[in-house]
DNA sequence: GCCAACGTTGGC
DNA sequence: GCCAACGTTGGC
């Protein structure tokens, strides 16, 4: 089984949405990232572990927990012009983006914030983009002993 | 293929 | 709101 991290604004679409939603699921739509797509379409499977991130906001962190349902499918929103995210690159016939939907799985008992991540930066997060200057990715592979350093912080 | 310009991310 | 870091675009 994999781990994840994928970062979201919570103004926008935080963990209570997601556990809001029907099925406690989310298409994880918009994401226009080579990098992040690649890992989306070709590394992640179905019942890998996500760790919920809140970027942009007061405490950026680690707020909770979900889980990958389904393989990657094409991203629709690709191909609707009235779609923040519409590409007109991306052709039906050969989607250049991809999705995967999400499920709720729980909130952590507290939010891991990035500052605290940070402190284990030259310890066992030492290879994580998450806690490295200027790392902008949304998705990222998580360890198995990063997952269970940083859930060991809860 | 280079690289300057530009847009975006996201912490602070 | 600022701005550093980074990815993408497009002219050449």
């Amino acid at each position: 089984m994999g781990y994840w991290l994928m970062k979201s604004e919570p103004d926008v679409f935080g963990i209570d949405h997601l556990a809001a939603r029907p099925d406690r699921t989310e298409p994880w739509d918009g994401v226009r990232n080579y990098q992040a797509r690649n890992m989306m379409r070709d590394a992640m499977r179905p019942g890998d572990q996500v760790f919920f991130y809140h970027s942009n906001c007061t405490v950026p962190g680690v707020v909770g927990i979900a889980e990958i349902v389904g393989e990657a499918r094409p991203d629709p929103t690709a191909f609707d012009p009235r779609a923040k995210y519409f590409d007109p690159k991306s052709d039906p016939d050969n989607p250049r983006w991809y999705l995967v939907d999400v499920r709720y799985v729980r909130h952590l008992k507290r939010t891991i914030a990035l500052a605290e991540l940070k402190e284990h930066a030259i310890g066992g997060l030492r290879d994580m983009p998450l806690v490295r200057k200027g790392n902008r990715l949304s998705v990222m592979p998580v360890t198995p002993e990063q997952w269970a350093l940083i859930l060991g912080l809860e």
